[in-house]
DNA sequence: TCTGGGGTCCTAGGACCC
DNA sequence: TCTGGGGTCCTAGGACCC
């Protein structure tokens, strides 16, 4: 049987949620119909464009542009601030009212999913008819437009909801990939960023349709694996599932860009703990713990790099990342400006099975991961920065290296 | 121009083993 | 002493997405 998948996409999400936050606390205009940009925090050199509204957009204005290239493009620009929070219930109430019709959704990121239509056709008819009644419902009792992608695979429905915008429903289904699809320029296929379509363009491959009936020998030859993927891609081509159960992340990791470079490693280090309570407590919700933990550093001339440490026993203690850290930091240490810093926990397991050190003392471990819960649940219920171990205490000795 | 933060997936190359 | 090749595991880094 033919599957049917609709991708469900919010248009200038960050900004269009921004608008509803305003209006319902009074603001005296919809920041969507004027020349409007979410920002970034410049002064935290943080200074870009997070979403922008079509007016905005017509001046040119792209996401990620500085809000200094944002200005030039447009002089009268307004910038207002995100607001995440706002934005994770906005989303949730999306997410909840297409659940009324399936549970067979996808969550592909904050402000978009996929819906496998195939099984619940028989119940609500055609896909077209239904695509447009959740768009007016997410319209008139949510107060934001969405772009739906009507197609046989996540692929399609997903190019097909980037076609024309805002507050539109379109197909791509299989017999309309050549007309709809290979005009296209190659850089709008999904999964071809900057790097790829320049390296293609330089083989004259211009549109989606060049990429399609493109020479696989050459293909392979230029890209490797790579190649076949994106010829596969090119066609249409695409296998895979809604998956529509919670999906468990792989990997957990937080990182920070600092206010100033930093020279010094010994300052890094309340950073790296403060990242390390971050991760920490991120998987331990999870209730999974790190086989493997990396430190990144990003230098003064945004070259990136890390350096990762594979555990003998899988933790998911604030302490015992923030120890390991500082031990990769100190090795990694090349003496040079660093601009961002991050810790990422991977090889995530939901077991621990610990290795007893011969001169761990006895329940040590159990004692320490007995108290982080306890301190996790405070926590949680009276603020993030209730209680701490003192050793912790950004005022005491926080600065201080854990031995 | 003065450039975020969260991820996933892939690949190259080295170490090590047989 | 000098030689090969395959497999697996690991690390570092890169491309891409929202």
């Amino acid at each position: 049987m033919e599957r049917i998948i609709l991708h469900i996409d919010v248009n200038n999400a960050f900004l269009s949620w921004s608008a509803i936050y305003l209006l319902k606390n009074g603001f005296p205009y919809d920041i969507r119909d004027r020349y409007a940009v979410i920002g970034g925090d410049k002064s935290k050199r943080k200074g870009i464009v997070l979403a922008k509204s079509n007016k905005a957009k017509k001046c040119g204005i792209k996401t990620a542009d500085t809000l200094y290239l944002a200005r030039q493009k447009c002089k009268n620009l307004e910038i207002y601030p995100s607001n995440y929070e706002w934005y994770l219930k906005m989303s949730k109430q999306l997410f909840e009212l297409l659940s009324k019709y399936t549970n067979e959704i996808e969550i592909f990121s904050v402000d978009e999913c996929f819906l496998d239509y195939t099984k619940i056709k028989k119940l609500y008819g055609n896909e077209i008819t239904f695509a447009y009644k959740i768009k007016e419902e997410i319209k008139n009792t949510l107060g934001f437009t969405v772009n739906i992608g009507i197609a046989n695979n996540k692929l399609c429905a997903k190019m097909a909801s980037d076609f024309l915008k805002p507050d539109k429903v379109h197909t791509l289904y299989q017999n309309e990939i050549e007309k709809k699809m290979y005009p296209l320029d190659v850089s709008d296929l999904f999964g071809v960023g900057k790097k790829t379509s320049s390296k293609l363009k330089s083989l004259k491959i211009n549109t989606i349709g060049d990429l399609a009936h493109a020479n696989e020998q050459t293909m392979y030859r230029i890209f490797k694996n790579q190649g076949k993927d994106l010829i596969k891609k090119a066609r249409g081509i695409d296998d895979s599932l809604v998956v529509y159960w919670d999906v468990e992340p792989k990997e957990i990791g937080n990182e920070i860009t600092l206010q100033e470079d930093i020279y010094n490693k010994e300052e890094l280090y309340p950073y790296l703990f403060s990242l390390a309570e971050h991760v920490g407590l991120r998987i331990r919700k999870q209730k999974k713990y790190a086989y493997v933990l990396a430190v990144t550093l990003k230098n003064n001339h945004f070259k990136r790099y890390s350096h990762q440490k594979k555990l003998l026993n899988p933790t998911s203690s604030t302490e015992e990342i923030y120890k390991i850290a500082c031990s990769i930091l100190d090795e990694m240490w090349q003496d040079e400006p660093v601009r961002l810093i991050g810790i990422r926990l991977d090889k995530l397991t939901t077991s621990q099975i610990r290795q007893m050190s011969l001169f761990e003392p006895e329940n040590h471990q159990q004692k320490v991961d007995v108290l982080e819960q306890i301190m996790d649940e405070i926590n949680y219920k009276y603020g993030s920065q209730t209680i701490k171990k003192a050793s912790f205490d950004k005022n005491n000795l926080f600065h201080k290296r854990l031995k």
